[in-house]
Formats: structure tokens, sequence, C-alpha cells
DNA sequence: TATAAATGTTAGACTAGTCTAACATTTTTT
DNA sequence: AAAAAATGTTAGACTAGTCTAACATTTATA
């Protein structure tokens, strides 16, 4: 597989997580590309059976094309998770640099990256991390808005990668693994009072809710 | 630059390291690649202002180029180290992977890179490690095993790590900066006959001379 | 030095991935 | 249900990088 077929692979992917069907607009403005292309190249996956594809019709992927998405997804994830915890680089930082290196060519450095992690389940957004056949580990981590008041959760990933969201998470002191303890939840807003890690006590906003994972 | 014209631009620099002039055959050659193909290649190089040519005329690397090429091998080299001795992978397994992460454009990743590896100045050859610049330490460690009977050099790293192996170096009162020089090496077995600090005759198996970096 | 061999160059074709302009179909609105 | 808007498709062009076949120049050799 090329680079190219790989990116529109892993695009495919993301759209079809949200439910809503595949259209050659969405991909096209997702990959910021023009539609023809994309409807070439939805012909060549198509050819390739990577996806399901007739004229006029919504896109999916095949079982074999999901599988491909799911191990290149793998390889992203793995690499964010080098790139902060053996590197040292900031979650802000390490997306664009997986972007690149997903597309190596290399069982032995993604086994190896694999290994030195010990072998992880989610990624530093709380993604799922495939395992080497392109399987998906059954947990999934929930957002911290449909938690419940006086319970403690572990942060396990975020869905928003805005380098301000991030920024104000270092801000108090959460990573992954914190603790986050609800002590209230305020109905009218749903914004949440929050105890950190057994010490720094805050408020989140609905917003900030929504978009941590925690488990 | 793309992928392509930063493997050309390695070849030719690898080419115009030892000595001989360069062609399009010997680029062909290099890089599996036919000499019509390589002749485009070389003109648009040329218009780019990386090498010099002139039809029918062997080609160089312009300072421009030479700089960019030492940039590849930069990142090159240091990932090769990293791979090793960060990643613990075998140092016939590094190549091919460092081919393909010597492509990555992120400033931010190989300086962390350079930064855990200590900010090395030679790899485990004895190659020099081009600064960030583009820039090559002016001095070349060599290894003891290429040096010639009769001279005199200064002992400036070592190749290998191993206990035994540094033991062995102190027994013989050698260290960082100690004069070796040179009285005969034997051909059979390449081993060689040395005096140590002007003092210490002994001799040294071809192993060792293979780990020893001098100037 | 004339000819043969080696090397270099040009011309033209092909693929992947991109584009714009024009046309076709489906969906939405009136 | 007709018209308008949105979306999808086709046709054809362009670039980078590759190739083969044919031609040109330089180098080596008889």
């Amino acid at each position: 597989m090329t680079l190219t077929e790989e990116n529109y692979l892993k695009a495919l992917h993301r759209l079809s997580q949200n439910g809503e069907s595949i259209s050659v607009k969405r991909i096209a403005a997702l990959l910021d590309i023009k539609m023809p292309t994309v409807n070439s190249m939805v012909k060549n996956l198509s050819e390739k059976k990577l996806i399901k594809y007739e004229k006029y019709k919504s896109i999916e992927l095949t079982e074999k094309g999901r599988k491909q998405a799911l191990l290149i997804l793998r390889k992203h994830r793995l690499t964010e998770l080098f790139l902060k915890d053996v590197m040292g680089l900031g979650w802000e930082e390490v997306h664009d640099i997986a972007e690149q290196i997903e597309h190596l060519q290399s069982d032995l450095f993604f086994n190896r990256v694999d290994e030195m992690l010990g072998y992880p389940k989610f990624d530093p957004h709380g993604e799922p991390i495939p395992d080497s056949h392109g399987r998906l580990p059954q947990l999934k981590a929930t957002p911290l808005s449909l938690c419940q008041s006086g319970k403690k959760y572990q942060l396990s990933g975020v869905l928003n990668n805005d380098a301000s969201f991030l920024t104000y998470l270092n801000s108090v002191d959460l990573q992954l693994g914190s603790q986050i303890e609800i002590t209230a939840i305020q109905e009218f807003d749903k914004s949440m009072a929050v105890k950190l890690n057994g010490k720094i006590k805050t408020i989140f906003s609905a917003l900030i809710c929504q978009n941590l994972l925690v488990l």
C-alpha cells in the first residue's frame, strides 16, 4: 500500500467511527483534497477490495480495509505513546511526528516500541490501541461528563488535541493516570467540582468534562 | 525536498566521498535506477542549485547540496545510534529502519534523539555525525584497525562498552588521550604491535583495534 | 588515428496522485 | 412535481518519477 492509500484508509476509518455514512464530500473535506481526486481513489480502493463502493451510494470499509486501517492506527498510537513516555515529548507535540512514523514499514521497530511500552492498550489521547492483528480491546474509556458524583476515576485520555486544552491540563497538573474525584455536579451547567490527585480542587466546565476520558 | 531527491543527494554525497568523480552511471548503479532517469533527476537537482552539472561532464555537489546531504546523514546516523543504544536493536537491524526515519520532517524529534544520546560526535563506525547546521566535526576519529604502521595516534573513543573491554584498557593503562604508536601490523590476523604512552609494548588483536577510535 | 566500446542524452510512454471544467444524479425546497 | 441546490462523476490536463528505444559523445583500443 502506498502512503496516500494509507491516509485515505485512515480517513475512511475515522469517518466510519461517528456513525454517519461516508460520502465523497466528507472524505474530500477531511483530507483537504478535491472531490474528483477522492472519486478516483475510491475506485482504486474498491478494486483492491478495501472498500465497498457503488456509484452515488455511500461508502463502507470492507473487513480487509478496516483491518488495514486499524493496523495503521496501531502504529500511530504506539508511536504517540513512545514519543511521550520514552522520549519525553509533550502531548501536543507528538501527533505530527506520529503521522509520519506510522507509515514506516518495519514490524521489528513497532514490536520493539510495543515491548518498551509494556504492551499498552490505550494511547495518550485515550484511544484504544489495536493489537498486531488489527483487533480492538473491548474495554472502553468513558467521557467524564457521563460519570457520577462522589466517585473516583483515572484519566485515560482526552478527546481534544488543541494546544490550548492540553496546556490547560498541564496547568492543573493533570496527566494520564491522574486521579479525578468528582465531589459535586452543578445541575444547571453540568460543570463539575473535582479533586485532582487527592490535592488540587477546581471546577471543570461541561466542555472540559466532555473531553476527558476516564476509566 | 522530496524523498526521492533526498535519496539522490545522499547517493551523490556517498560517491563524492571516495575521491573518484561522480558519473551518471555510478549514481544509476548505486540507486539501482536506469541512466535516463538519473539524467533527468540530475537536471532537476542542477536547476535547484544542489549540484553543478554540464552535459557529458562529471557531477559535483554544490555547497548547498553538500549541506543538505549532510543534514540527512546526520538524521541517519543519529537514528542508527538511537535504534541501537536506546531501543536495543542489533547493529545489522538498524540500517533499513534508519533509511526510512531519516526522511522525517521534525527538528523536534531529531533534537530530542540527539539529546538522549548525549550529543554524540561519531557513530559506532567512527563516522562523524554532522551538526544541525550540516557542519562536520573537524577531526575524524578512525578505528585503529584502519591506521598505518609506524605512526602515532591519540585514543579518542571506544566502540564497545563491555566491562571486560574497559577493564582490559585499564589494565594496560590506556585512557582517553593516551598515545598509541603502531610499531608493526601482522598481516595474517591483522593484530598490531603497539607502544602505549611511549612505554608499554603489547599486542592488540584485530578485535581490539576495531573497537578503539583514534585521531 | 580510426573504430569499437562505454557512457551520456533525448524522445516518448506509463503510473500515481493531483487539479479544473463540464456534465449527471440525488436530495431539498418551493 | 418542478426547480434549485447539493453532491457525485467523467474527461482531460499536469507533475514527479520511472521506464525503453534510439541517438550522441567521449574514451579506450586495435
